[in-house]
Parts: structure tokens; sequence; C-alpha cells
DNA sequence: TATAGCTTTGCAACCGGTTGCAAAAAGTTA
DNA sequence: TAACTTTTTGCAACCGGTTGCAAAGCTATA
């Protein structure tokens, strides 16, 4: 049976409210007292109990951290990080995860039930509907690797996708590339309408010809394979390809060779996201990195802010992308 | 402010207990009163509050799930597993992230702090001393992917190290490859020093020639091309290689074909594991298969028996591995 | 030394639940 | 209908903490 308050003020000698006051930083105890009770404390072994301590306090520093990316091998960054980042500020993530369809209304009456203090939801596939559904409970949250709006319903961090594929088209086009092409990544995903949105733009304002636009079945290895197989038995293939994500690319790369053509000499290929395994020198793909870091860390930094304020209008945050150079694309002129 | 337990009281205009008792299985409660109670309660959009009602039932249903493995692409799949069978038996995790040394022993105090039920520590490199901390202070432990041992101070699940070193032995050596060589993980981890042994054990039975053995400085891309290139670089290399794990395998593959070198035709080459992304066809690695899915089934089973009975004397398992053949390897004669 | 002002301390109520116990209600049996 | 069981219910204490309040203890000032 674990040690209490109780225990440690009899030990002491002193009021039950004495020895909480030790363990509450900011409150008033003198020198002696504070010393009669640390002394009791160690000598039993005392730990306070925080999910008591949340009954009064109102705060359990315990963070939802829900995802439904536990497939795509970037993730493990990304919890990596975000477990540590939210480690160094005293906050706990209670993992959830959301691959199951089903289970999205239920996650929020069981973090409801466990009185996190806020939420992130981690995913750029998980419908807004779920982060809306914390907001709308009165709990704060975060939607990271979200969409931007203008006019967001929860706050949101993420990369600015429309720059993202005007990056790819303006890096392809200063390449010499003529013959462009989307391989994109599900199409109902709006985090890949936005990247086609913004490729389009800047192909037509530099007076490029129309793209061909084609869809993946899922952000996967398999699906990018799949997809670029298809495109290699049709009659004649485009000279480069801005791939949906990095996973995807890998796919396409797979299948290229195969087919028996050189990347980058036949066909071009960039990516997006810049995963660890993107850099392996057997797959060296050029790509368009997000800051994985910089979206986590604000992430972090809005949640923590929200536990302070009272709830604030949402505001959406687009970060910047910056292409990565490696070697699935030929060099400049 | 969320609604409790006595505003449903008022609102059906019984007692607190009954409200309780309503939301309690088992409990007793006659059928109008638990129809007032509920009605109420939806009404008011009650749900019970987890953490106050473990301060009496002594019980959170948090599992801590600690790990240092953030950067092995197979853990995302661990993790998924992981937390899809503990949400699957009605238990939450709190994830710890071990990476930094220092906080071993914080994470204890911070475990204890937020009562979990149990603990799980998911790893193969973590030390031993870091489970054997949970079970002195009487959480119940399993240590997944951990070493077997004949005399446990804890309760661990992994694979049997020996026989897998084993099975590879005697793939090699069915596949005609005389000039065997093992390039292991971190020399320290006593995996890749198990596995050692039995390869080696095989060879001697079977009458082979002793292998070279060199180790990698860790289970990363890089350190298994680096050791594969300094490998390549010296007089002879071996026939064929039995790799600590396949992400080393990967990396090895990458500095043999960068080397003007085919596999298999002139490098044979074994993994450990069979992650996803060992079965891409760009990679189509030949490797033994860790029971991924069994041991997590395995490992939450042990623990949840653990919240049910007292402490039991620990207890090691072994869960067989086998081949997966791809195409590192050439064909059996 | 008396008085005012500040700090320290303990009491008791509270956070949101559960549960043993005894009284009340309902159901059985004669 | 009375006596006896069984079930249902509310009371009150408890889980392990926090905190407003007033009394007690100090220190400083006149």
């Amino acid at each position: 049976m674990a040690i209490t308050l109780n225990d440690v003020a009899q030990r002491a000698g002193v009021s039950r409210s004495a020895v909480s006051r030790t363990f509450t930083d900011g409150a008033s105890v003198s020198k002696v007292m504070r010393q009669k009770v640390e002394d009791a404390a160690i000598e039993l072994g005392y730990t306070p109990n925080f999910l008591a301590r949340s009954l009064t306090t109102r705060s359990t520093k315990l963070i939802g951290l829900v995802s439904d990316n536990f497939h795509n091998p970037i993730f493990l960054e990304v919890f990596d990080q975000f477990t540590r980042g939210l480690q160094d500020r005293g906050l706990r993530p209670l993992l959830v995860n959301l691959s199951e369809t089903d289970q999205a209304s239920s996650s929020l009456r069981m973090l409801q039930q466990y009185s996190v203090d806020g939420v992130i939801v981690a995913s750029s596939t998980l419908s807004l509907e779920v982060s809306e559904a914390f907001r709308r409970a009165g709990i704060p949250v975060v939607n990271s690797f979200g969409r931007f709006s203008l006019t967001p319903k929860v706050d949101v961090v993420g990369i600015d996708d429309e720059a993202c594929g005007q990056i790819a088209a303006e890096t392809l086009l200063a390449r010499g590339y003529k013959r462009l092409a989307f391989l994109g990544g599900p199409q109902p995903a709006t985090s890949t309408q936005s990247r086609l949105r913004g490729f389009l733009a800047e192909l037509q304002r530099a007076g490029g010809s129309a793209p061909d636009i084609t869809f993946a079945e899922a952000y996967s290895f398999e699906a990018g394979r799949a997809e670029m197989q298809r495109l290699l038995r049709e009659a004649t293939h485009a000279e480069a390809y801005f791939c949906g994500d990095d996973v995807l690319s890998i796919g396409a790369l797979s299948a290229i060779r195969d087919h028996g053509l050189r990347v980058p000499e036949d066909i071009g290929l960039i990516g997006v996201n810049d995963m660890q395994m993107s850099g392996w020198q057997n797959i060296n793909l050029t790509t368009i990195a997000q800051p994985f870091a910089e979206i986590i860390q604000t992430s972090i930094d809005v949640i923590v802010d929200m536990l302070q304020a009272s709830m604030q209008p949402a505001q959406a945050r687009r970060l910047p992308c910056r292409l990565v150079e490696r070697g699935t694309l030929r060099a400049l002129p």
C-alpha cells in the first residue's frame, strides 16, 4: 500500500496541510517545517498522488495524443519529438490510436473521463470533425499537420500545402523538365488537393503546360508503386513527377527502376516530407522537407498557451517548407 | 465546468450513491432507478470522472508504455499494436520516451505519481535495471523484447535469440554458403551476443568454418552501411552475412551495391525482424521474422494477468522466430 | 512593553467519486 | 394479514489530496 500524505504528517508530527504545502510550490512554509516534512517524506519514500491532487487543482498535466498515422515511418519521428517536447514541459502524453474508424467519438468520451488538460490531434488525414469535437467539449485542442484555413474552427499547425506545390513546380521547371505530372496521395485528402492547387497555379503562372494528374490509393509504398506501374504501362509517361509524399515516391521509384528506366536520367521524381529514409544513399530522394521539429514545437507551445489562457479564437499557422536536393532530379542547367 | 455526480443526483432527485451505482457494474440498482439516473445523465451530458473513481477503486487502467526505441521503424508497428491491444482491453497507454538517459529513474517516480496499474517496457536495448525498478516498487511490469533468462528477475517476453542465430546458420549453410560472417548490432547489446552464440554453435555443430565477426555501432542504416563499407575495403569479404537486424541489413545492402557487387550473386545477406520495409520490392530482404504480434499480445496478456493476481514469480517467455525467404540469398540447391 | 503588520499553521470543507451499513421497500411464504 | 427474506436505497465515512479562513506566532515599530 502506498504512502500517503497522512502517513507523512503523522510521522513528522504536523498537520496534513503542512505536508501538502511542502509539496506545492508557492505555498507558505517555514524553513524548519519544510525540513521536518521532507525528512519524514524521504524516510517513508513518499510521492504525492498526482491524480488526487488533480481533483482540486483541476489540472492533470495529461495531454491526449491522438493519431491515426501508425504506418508512415515519419510518424515515429513525430511521436519521438512530441513525447520529448511534452515531457520537457512536465506534460504526459496519453496515446490514442484512432486507426479503427469507429473509435473517433468514444475517444472524446474517454479523454474526458481522464480529464486531460488538452489534446493534440497529430494527423493530416483525420477528419477535422475529430478536433472540433474536442473544442466543442471545451478541451483545448490543436490539430498538428492539419490543413490551413482562413477561418479555422480549431487551432491548426501545419505546412503551407499550396506553397509546397509551388516549390515543386518551380523546382521542376528550373531544371528544364517540360512534361510534368502530379502523382498525389488519396484524392479526398485535403492536403493533396492544396498541393495540387499550388502546383497548377505556379505552372500556369510560369507558362508551363498542363500536367497529367493521378492519385494513389494511399500514402504508402505499395500504392505509389502500383500507380507508377500503371502509368508506365501507358503509352507515354511524363518527364518528371511530383509525388504526394516520400513513401509514395519510394514506391514509384522502385516501379521505375523495375521497368528498366533510370532516375533521374529518364524520369525525375520529387517527394514531400524528407523522412529519414529519404536520405539513405540507396534512395537519395529529392524532396520538399516539412519542418517537423517546428510544427511539433509550435503545436506544443500553442497547447501550453491554451492551458493558461481562456479559450481564444482559433488560429491556423502555416510553416514554410524547403527544398532538399538529392539525386532524383537532374541538376540545374 | 464539467457535470458531476452531484448534478445528476440532484436532477434525478436521487442520492449520490444511486448515481454512482448506476455507473458501476455489478452494483444493485432497480430498473426504475437506473432509468431515472440515465435520463438525467444523458440530459446533462454526464461522464463519470475516472480519476476520482480511481481514488477509491485503486485502479486507473493506466499502463505506462516505456521505450527508448524511437528511431527503428519497426517500433511504429510496435506502438500501433500495443496501443490497439491495450485499448481493446480498456487500458490506456501513458507513453514515456526514455531516449535521454538521465530520465530512467525519474520516470519511475512519475509513473508512480500517476498511479499506473502496470508498466510495459518495450525495448531490447534498455537496461534490465529499468524494469526491475518498477517491480521493486510493486508495480506490475513486463519487459517486451527483452532477453531471455533462466532466472529472470522480471517478466520478459521476447524471441529466442540463440535459436534465431541457429536458423541463420542453418539457412546459410543449406544454401551452400561457405565463408560466412556475422555483422552484429552494437557489441554490448545482449541480443547481439545471444544471436552470435546461437550462430556459432550451429556452425560448429554442422562443421562449418568459423565466421568473421564484426559489430556495427548501432541498429541503424548508417551504421550498417559504414561497417559494410569498411569490410568491403578489406582484401576479401565473406560470401554471406548474418546481420543484426533489418535496418542494418539495408544499410549493408546499399554499401554492397554501391561497391558494384550484386546481391545475392556476389554476396548473400540475411537480417532479423522482417519489418514492413524489408518486403518492399526494391529491398526484398531475406530475413528472420520476429513474431511481433504474438510478443505484443502475450505481453499484454501477462500484464492483464498481473493486474488481477498478486505478484507471482517472474517468468521469461521465448517465442519462436521464422525464416522469411526473399531475394537476398541464393536459392536452395 | 504594547501595538501593528506579516508569516506560518491547523481546522474543516471541498474536489468527484465509492462503499459498508442499516433502514426502507418490495417480494415470499404461511 | 403477519412474519420473514431479499432487494433497493440513502447516509456518512472514506480515497488522497488542496485551500480559504482565522488563530497563533513572529518581527518591527513606537
